[in-house]
DNA sequence: TAAGCATGTGTACAGTTGTTCACATGATGT
DNA sequence: ACATCATGTGAACAACTGTACACATGCTTA
């Protein structure tokens, strides 16, 4: 009676959460996301939700996950990809933009779980946020840059530059991915403002 | 038949903005807020939502006027209180991180409101740190600090200073009010950005 | 082959939603 | 005094919501 379905395992819950990722991309914010929504969007009856998630916050969980992920990929282009310590800056901002315009979606969920409903998201997100924060720290004993920091001062350093990057997101979320001046406005603007912060760690405690 | 209506004009409106924020300092996210969940907040009936919004993020609109208002207060109080400028960082921090307890649910829907799925709420916030942002230029040009940088360089400090504490506000927020240990540690770690911040600038295009 | 499991479907239902309508009240201006 | 206005009320509606249930299908393991 029922379609045939000859689906790989786990079809359905991909196409739930790219739906929902989907919404949030259409302007939508993840809070105000309903189980009836999101199956609507992924062309599924609302039953199968729950074969694969207890709540929408659950699916959000899952999404954190994801995106972790996503980071870690961006992460590792960087790496492959900055080699002179001069051009770092410049080269992560870029490669970060790249990736907030080519995740669009994805990041959009993270910009908003930071200040989200479900106190699991947001903590999931900050966790993230951390983990980004002590894998630049790492990267930048490794270069040999800022050494006269003690750990705890490059850490701080490290948690602001992400900060920064981060709160650059919702500026780039709020353009339109067409609009190349805007995000090359934002662009040098982040780049300016790391800029600032590593001089200013530069400086720290010896000036 | 109804009820005596010996209320002063204004009162029921302002019984649905604070109910709105009521629910938001209760951990819901003003975009998935409805009229009736407000209303049932407020001790009205639903019909009278729309006597004075046309819709829930209208609400949300008026509310980040109201938001101004605070933040304009906020502003005028640091500048009573900080009088000697090696304690202008301190100082300050400390204003805010005290308005955004006194003030929680405002700010809460502050920081909901940056990354919400209102364009116009977004934009109004943004706008609203934008202004706040060129104040903080003024009276450093008055108090004749980081003279050497030129406007724009000023006014990008100044961005990356608001920026750096509206981040802060999502850590304060995330924190029990009672708390007094760890928003100890939060104002100490934004103090510390801001120092490092304002090194920055001090040897901006000049190391 | 048969049993069990994971996955998907359709139907159903009670509760909630946004919105409209007709009406009641007190204040205001002429 | 009287008409008008701003504000508040209650009842009603169709649309939507989350969730439960019984059932169908194919895969896996024995």
């Amino acid at each position: 009676m029922a379609e045939v379905q000859r689906r790989r395992p786990g079809e359905t819950r991909e196409k739930l959460m790219t739906a929902a990722l989907t919404l949030v991309g259409k302007g939508r914010h993840f809070a105000s996301i309903g189980i009836r929504e999101v199956t609507r969007q992924a062309g599924v009856v609302p039953t199968s939700f729950y074969r694969h998630f207890r709540s929408v916050d659950d699916l959000g969980l899952q999404l954190v996950d994801e995106l972790g992920l996503v980071l870690r990929r961006m992460m590792r282009e960087a790496r492959e990809n900055v080699l002179q310590a001069d051009k770092l800056i410049e080269e992560s901002v870029g490669i970060f933009v790249a990736h907030a315009l080519a995740n669009r979606n994805f990041f959009m969920f993270m910009a908003q779980g930071l200040a989200g409903e479900s106190r699991a998201v947001q903590e999931g997100i900050r966790s993230e946020m951390r983990f980004f924060a002590s894998e630049l720290a790492n990267d930048l004993r490794r270069l040999k840059l800022l050494e006269q920091l003690s750990d705890s001062d490059l850490d701080m350093t490290c948690d602001l530059v992400v900060r920064t990057v981060a709160f650059s997101l919702t500026d780039i979320l709020s353009i339109s991915p067409e609009d190349d001046y805007q995000i090359e406005q934002v662009r040098k603007r982040t780049t300016r403002f790391l800029q600032l912060v590593l001089i200013g760690a530069d400086h720290w405690q010896s000036g």
